[in-house]
DNA sequence: CCCCAGGGTAGGG
DNA sequence: CCCTACCATGGG
């Protein structure tokens, strides 16, 4: 994609097929950015991003080439080829649906921790009190930025923590879930990038010894914190579409990518509200 | 009062 | 292996 640098902002020529940032950074898959009309801001890797997309680009406000290459670049997903990923995936009427919907979707390269400790957060929860309870974290424990927002907390800004301190952010019987997981990396028992540079099965087996890391947390966190497109997390949304449209399994041939898929999938009826 | 939300655990068949 | 009660919390 065509980059240029001008009055401070990043000017990314594209369009809307190739890569959506509002549905990217609305379907679920992290839950830091909020639109107000045609501007979308959050904060990941420590940094605020305002953005905002035209028919022809998208526009990072105030933003160095130096983050765009070492920060947004790789966040958005620049540089993997989704159009050969959507057209490996239009096996049958129902993917092609959610594709021609959403299929500007990106899977984000998330922050291994954050995505880690957000999905433990998702379990048996709605996502606008999933995105509550992240902000409020992130205010007690994170970073304060210059323009007044906060980090998502390091595992080394949380060291130490008990339930009670976790006391008002909603977190419900899952609180003692994220001290599990912040002792487990604190004190070595789990590293984050060894499950980075493990295989997606030992990845799986070190990620299912935290406390409340079922099957389909465990399946969030590898997608959108390690990146492993053939993650493929299985919610009450899902379940309904494979019963209904998968019930011999979902197709072999997705298998690499599935987890891509899984999000088209999930976006198209969050929004429309039915099973395809 | 009910049910649901990007589920998981513990316990008992 | 399966099934179920229960887990906090807020919204509808």
């Amino acid at each position: 994609m065509n980059i240029t640098h001008k009055d401070g902002n990043l000017h990314i020529e594209t369009d809307m097929s190739s890569i959506n940032i509002y549905d990217t950074l609305d379907c679920g898959q992290c839950f830091r950015f909020k639109q107000e009309n045609e501007l979308i801001s959050g904060v990941a890797f420590g940094k605020k991003l305002v953005a905002k997309q035209t028919d022809s680009e998208i526009i990072l406000y105030d933003t160095t080439g130096d983050d765009y290459e070492t920060i947004w670049k790789s966040f958005l997903d620049i540089d993997t080829d989704y159009l050969q990923i959507k057209e490996s995936l239009l096996f049958d009427e129902t993917i092609s649906k959610a594709i021609d919907f959403a299929g500007g979707i990106r899977i984000l390269k998330q922050d291994s921790f954050e995505a880690l400790c957000s999905f433990i957060i998702s379990q048996n929860n709605n996502i606008p009190r999933i995105k509550s309870s992240v902000e409020r974290l992130c205010e007690r424990f994170g970073k304060k930025l210059n323009d007044g927002s906060y980090a998502f907390p390091l595992a080394s800004e949380l060291n130490g923590i008990k339930s009670n301190d976790l006391a008002g952010l909603s977190l419900g019987y899952r609180d003692n879930y994220i001290v599990d997981c912040v002792e487990r990396i604190n004190d070595g028992r789990l590293d984050l990038e060894i499950v980075h540079s493990s295989d997606i099965v030992v990845a799986r087996t070190l990620l299912r010894e935290i406390k409340g890391v079922g099957p389909k947390v465990c399946e969030c966190a590898l997608l959108f914190g390690f990146h492993r497109l053939e993650a493929f997390p299985i919610d009450t949304w899902i379940k309904k579409v494979l019963a209904t449209y998968y019930q011999g399994g979902f197709p072999e041939k997705a298998t690499p990518i599935a987890g891509v898929a899984q999000q088209y999938l999930f976006h198209y009826i969050r929004k429309n509200k039915i099973v395809i």
